[in-house]
RNA sequence: GGAGAGAUGGCCGAGUCUGGCUGAAGGCAACCGCCUGCUAAGCGGUUGAACGGGUAAAACCGUUCCGAGGGUUCGAAUCCCUCUCUCUCCGCCA
């Protein structure tokens, strides 16, 4: 959410971030129902500073045994009109509550200006692709012929989009959380979390999944919990509503959690595989911070989940989106990209956001400046350190040898009981 | 699932029966002074948030907030209703 004072201030700036996003926001009602609602609370507030000195004075009135009932008679009146005007109040309130909870995040001005994931940016490009000196074959043959993926079976269970690890598979998973979380926890310095994986909807609205993004959730019947769809939702609300000490600040916190999507509106895009799941692992990274230091600890996160792949030795590329392909909260993101051998290009593998003090507002996170006494808004982060089924994808499709083998990655090794080979 | 107790400021904790100068006693913590070889102790002071008005910015003024939402009343932390959460005991259970 942004800062409605700032909006009302800005309002062209606002224009111009709405149409460099390709966003649709009816931004002059908002204006107007700004301008009502203050002029509405000016004077309910006028009758209730009204009100509360002639109750004052009815009380010593009382006391001193004089009448009252004049004047409690014209009371009753202003009351009357006092919940009128809070009527009205509350129905101009909740709109621009609405509308302000739809309104997008401003990009940052490094954010290059473009339509859709076409115009994003590369930033830098990390390890050569390997050369096969065969056709390389992609994971769901790798991993059904080596008995370590079932999706037919998963389809049995669950339906489409699901996936069963067996054997080696189930290990590999594992390692891999295990892996990550080791790594950073340990060099790079975030407290490991293991949150639930279900939130309420105030969860889901502090990190702006909701009012507006319903329908890619799963929620559970009869009742207002919903799966979590990334560690992002229940790791930034762990400090929601609270108030920091900036001595405790940045926040680095890191968790695994299965993460559940229905991918609505994705008919037909990477039907096949386990690239989009309506379950699938992740380690996530997520870190709260001052205004201040927000943008340096944007390129410090993104390095921490570059890392898991460094040590993986998976190729990949940094790009960063531009306004068009944005998210709703982030003000400036940027896509970690791992080449799969199998689709002869780059694919999402993480995405690590700023999303400035857009969530904070929304979740009520802040802190106080030390030696002041006014609070300020945090600034939230987060970005997946990795996605792990992907990161299954592109090893299996990375390691791959010509006998159907797959080599597993040295730093990994120790996580797999000294495992080196994945065979049939 | 059954029975009971509770939810007040950064924290602890009064106030609720008996509605009114209580943004809220007292304590702790933090901050600023003083004192002091240093530290501790001691003394004095300061310290909530949101919204609106106001200002160059402050100061300042008003309103709202005692788990959430309704109601009663001239007036609600205090009375009534609904809900949520926490704790204790019983039952069931991984």
């Amino acid at each position: 959410m942004l800062d409605l004072k700032f909006v009302r201030e800005n309002p062209e700036l606002i224009r111009e971030a709405l149409r460099k996003r390709r966003a649709q926001f009816d931004l002059d009602e908002l204006l107007e129902l700004d301008e009502k609602r203050r002029a509405l609370l000016v004077q309910a507030d006028d009758l209730r500073a009204l009100r509360n000195r002639v109750s004052d004075e009815i009380a010593r009135m009382k006391k001193e045994k004089k009448d009252i009932s004049g004047v409690v008679k014209e009371m009753k009146e202003v009351s009357e009109k006092i919940k009128g005007l809070e009527g009205e109040l509350s129905v101009v309130e909740e709109r621009i509550r609405e509308l302000m909870l739809s309104l997008p995040n401003v990009p940052h001005e490094s954010v290059p200006e473009g339509e859709d994931e076409e115009d994003n940016v590369v930033v830098r490009t990390w390890g050569e692709p390997r050369e096969f000196s065969f056709e390389p074959r992609d994971h769901v043959e790798i991993g059904e012929k080596l008995g370590i993926l079932d999706f037919e079976r998963a389809a049995k269970i669950a339906g489409a989009r699901f996936v069963l690890f067996r054997g080696a598979g189930a290990l590999l998973e594992r390692a891999l959380i295990n892996f990550m979380l080791d790594l950073h926890t340990r060099e790079h310095g975030y407290e490991e979390y293991l949150p639930p994986f279900m939130a309420n909807r105030d969860s889901f609205i502090g990190t702006g999944q909701l009012p507006k993004f319903e329908e890619d959730l799963f929620r559970v019947a009869d009742t207002d919990f919903y799966l979590v769809p990334t560690a992002e939702v229940p790791v930034t609300n762990i400090v929601r509503g609270e108030i920091l000490r900036e001595e405790d600040l940045p926040l680095k916190m890191t968790a695994y959690t299965p993460c559940f999507r229905k991918e609505a509106g994705s008919y037909g895009r990477d039907v096949r595989g386990m690239i989009r799941q309506h379950q699938f692992d992740k380690v996530e990274l997520v870190k709260i911070t001052t205004p201040e230091t927000s943008w340096e600890e944007l390129e410090s996160l993104t390095r921490d989940a570059e890392e898991v792949l460094k040590r993986l030795g998976l190729p990949y590329r940094v790009v960063t989106l531009c306004t068009g392909d944005l998210g709703f909260s982030a003000a400036k993101t940027y896509d970690i990209e791992v080449w799969l051998p199998s689709q002869g290009r780059y694919r999402e593998i993480s995405s690590c956001s700023n999303f400035t003090d857009f969530q904070a507002r929304r979740a009520m996170i802040r802190y106080r400046p030390e030696g002041t006494k006014k609070v300020r808004y945090c600034h939230t982060l987060n970005g997946s350190g990795l996605a792990v089924g992907r990161t299954v994808v592109a090893i299996l499709e990375n390691y791959q040898q010509e006998d159907g083998s797959v080599i597993i990655p040295e730093a990994l090794r120790p996580y797999m009981g000294g495992v080196e080979r994945i065979a049939g």
